[in-house]
DNA sequence: GATTGATGCAACTAGAAATGTTACGTATGA
DNA sequence: TCATACGTAACATTTCTAGTTGCATCAATC
């Protein structure tokens, strides 16, 4: 696989999810659908569950179910739940050489932030249910 | 460095050469300032050469300059120019098992291509003056 | 209670992608 | 002619991510 893999696999699980939200599936399940392994499945499940999208359960009838309904479920809701940071980098080197240099340097992280913040204000604007299909054909 | 230095590079350097724009800087003085080496910054700053936002002279007095007004060059134009692609993945595996899962594949790509044309319209209002001083301080 | 089948998690491997480095060719001005 | 700076290729190093294996834990079923 390549970049962008974690958010596109919890997009396309996501998806199929909402499709028939009281279905329980194994990560073996998803992997398989999804050409990848259960453990990498578990990894980014794992992280939506920590910001309670979805729900587990151990054990023989164990899996992996929406824990809310899709239209209640933005993709800003994804991405800050898989702690991906497209634009903004982290901490750069800490003492530049001159106080320009510094002025500089904090305004461009600052940009860069703002414009995060604008991409996370988008991804607010679309559900699961919207990725799914558009809202017009409904899976029984 | 770490991810996303190719964009914090480029910025952080047209910034720069946003306060001055008629001093010609070599990849050596932009590599120190920058803390990485010239032939990184030489290999950045050629993509916003072909793009059309710098250009370079060999040489004795030669280096780098704005090749037009910093009002004039977009985050949007840099972003483009370094052929960065944050939210939209490449090509994925071809063929789905089933057709709904080719739908749904199809599905979550053409959302990430719409939110990445909205992340490069934001880019496209902000202008390398503003990342340089808001405006408000100019330099002689 | 034993078995089966699922998650949870840690450790390791592998591969890709980006950066850093060295070296050399080419062009330009002094 | 020489010093300087870009242009580029080749290689090394680092870093990130996915993939893999193994095992502990837990719950439903036999």
């Amino acid at each position: 696989m390549k970049r962008n893999s974690r958010l596109s696999l919890a997009l396309h699980t996501l998806g199929h999810m909402a499709g028939d939200p009281d279905n329980m599936r194994t990560s073996a399940d998803i992997a398989e659908h999804a050409g990848t392994n259960p453990v990498v499945v578990r990894r980014v499940l794992g992280k939506l569950r920590e910001a309670g999208l979805l729900t587990s359960e151990k054990g023989h009838a164990g899996g992996w179910r929406l824990a809310r309904a899709p239209e209640l479920i933005t993709l800003a809701d994804v991405y800050l739940a898989l702690d991906e940071s497209l634009v903004a980098t982290g901490a750069e080197e800490a003492a530049p050489a001159c106080s320009i240099e510094h002025v500089l340097q904090r305004k461009v992280a600052s940009v860069l932030e703002e414009i995060e913040h604008s991409l996370i204000e988008r991804l607010a604007a679309t559900t699961i249910a919207e990725v799914r299909g558009a809202g017009d054909h409904k899976h029984g």
